[in-house]
DNA sequence: GGGCTATTTTGACATATATCAAGTCAAACG
DNA sequence: CGTTTGACTTGATATATGTCAAAATAGCCC
């Protein structure tokens, strides 16, 4: 939502292919002006690489915090479970993003993240990154921007949910994984979700019943096309307009 | 919500006394640990002092981003105005709180602040603090803490609210108030409250009225007594409750 | 203190979303 | 191929919050 498209000019992308390759750094790489030993130095962090089925904790509430992760594949979500056992889905997270920063001020994770589908994931050891952005600037300076993306992403799409009705959140929602997407190379129209509607309500604060009536409602007016969960956007521009941008 | 009372403890806020004498640089100091000649250094940085009388802005959106500020007194808050007129409250920032963190990502301000009453804030500009806090370690961790705290604390209060009907809004807003009032050695009970009842809602996400009823309805219960803006919580435990904590 | 204004409270009613309950659909499995 | 299961859709109704309007209160200036 705020990480506009044209944050990212293909320059950028071709750089972040040839430094990557091995190792999905997009959120770090992308940006920043490293030199390509500097951006070796990177790569060298990101040692572990991990794979998740369907349903497996990246991390669990309480659990310490040691590093970052930078998602390869897949995806995951991550959520707080009420005393009561609600579930309530705090994010989710696709790949090329990075997960775990909610825990650098407690030093302890205060969510859960499972992988909704099999996925990889490289580790980032968090000692070792903040070493390594003592010694170069660029990249310190990109960790800070990232971990204020994030404060602003937050306020860009959840803040506004207060203020937001049903179907203006969806359309929110929509948006945001469209543009996700067309970061990551894939279509901003064709959007292959890879949650529930009820992750959707969760996330959303809706009921899912409420988030399955507004896409019926954005069907029946031609903005969207519905086939379970692959969703084909047919009208953008209109989706942007009901939340005003 | 998050910056839960007992992370201060006695030592720390001596420490800070002696420490930010002349500067309120509380949350940057707070959890550091910092040797004296350090601590020096970074008084030294906020070099700037200013001051606002109600009204006045601190920034406004489109602003090139060059500084963090601490607030010193008073109070500020930050708003999203959108086209068609409409005041969005972002957030609520009190004495020894940082602000401006929303716009490092983007180096330009996405929202406007401004001062509820006769305030004055530290200039902390953003490049000196990057190049000490990457000679101090410590100092580097802690900004990043603070920035995972601002993600934990949008989180906490305002990614819940999709979920929270009108009164565990506000009564989750007066917890929040109260903590920060204790925090700042304030009385956790007696809060006196900067903004109006549509500015809460703005926040919340509830129209000025709803804010209203509830305050009335939480007196009826007697969990708070209200005084105007002048709030006297009589059953914290109740209104933790409310919550889910 | 008296009168002015903005803020807050309260009431009656409208509307959006939640809730409860069926019903449909598609994938998985025997 | 029929059955089962879980996810999704749709409908009827209840409830919470918004909307509009008026009254009460607090703050402020003279």
């Amino acid at each position: 939502m705020n990480v506009a498209l044209n944050d990212i000019n293909q320059t950028e992308i071709t750089r972040l292919r040839v430094a990557c390759s091995n190792c999905n750094l997009r959120e770090l790489c992308l940006p920043v002006d490293l030199t390509p030993k500097e951006m070796v130095r990177l790569e060298e962090l990101s040692n572990q690489k991990r794979s998740y089925e369907t349903g497996d904790y990246l991390y669990r509430s309480g659990d310490r915090f040691k590093s970052l992760h930078a998602i390869r594949s897949g995806s995951f979500k991550t959520r707080v479970l009420h005393e009561d056992g609600r579930e309530q889905v705090t994010g989710f997270l696709m790949p090329g993003e990075i997960i775990g920063l909610e825990a650098i001020s407690t030093d302890v994770h205060t969510c859960e993240a499972l992988a909704m589908e099999d996925s990889e994931v490289c580790e980032l050891p968090y000692g070792k990154l903040a070493e390594l952005s003592r010694e170069i600037p660029s990249l310190q300076r990109h960790l800070h921007k990232i971990m204020s993306r994030e404060i602003v992403r937050d306020q860009g799409i959840m803040l506004l949910l207060g203020s937001m009705r049903a179907e203006e959140r969806l359309a929110a929602f929509l948006l945001n994984m469209s543009q996700r997407n067309a970061i990551h190379g894939m279509s901003a129209t064709q959007l292959r979700l890879r949650m529930s509607r009820l992750e959707i309500g969760s996330y959303l604060g809706l009921k899912l019943e409420t988030v399955s009536r507004a896409f019926s409602h954005f069907q029946d007016e031609g903005l969207i096309q519905v086939k379970a969960r692959a969703i084909e956007i047919l009208a953008l521009p209109k989706l942007r307009e009901m939340v005003g941008k």
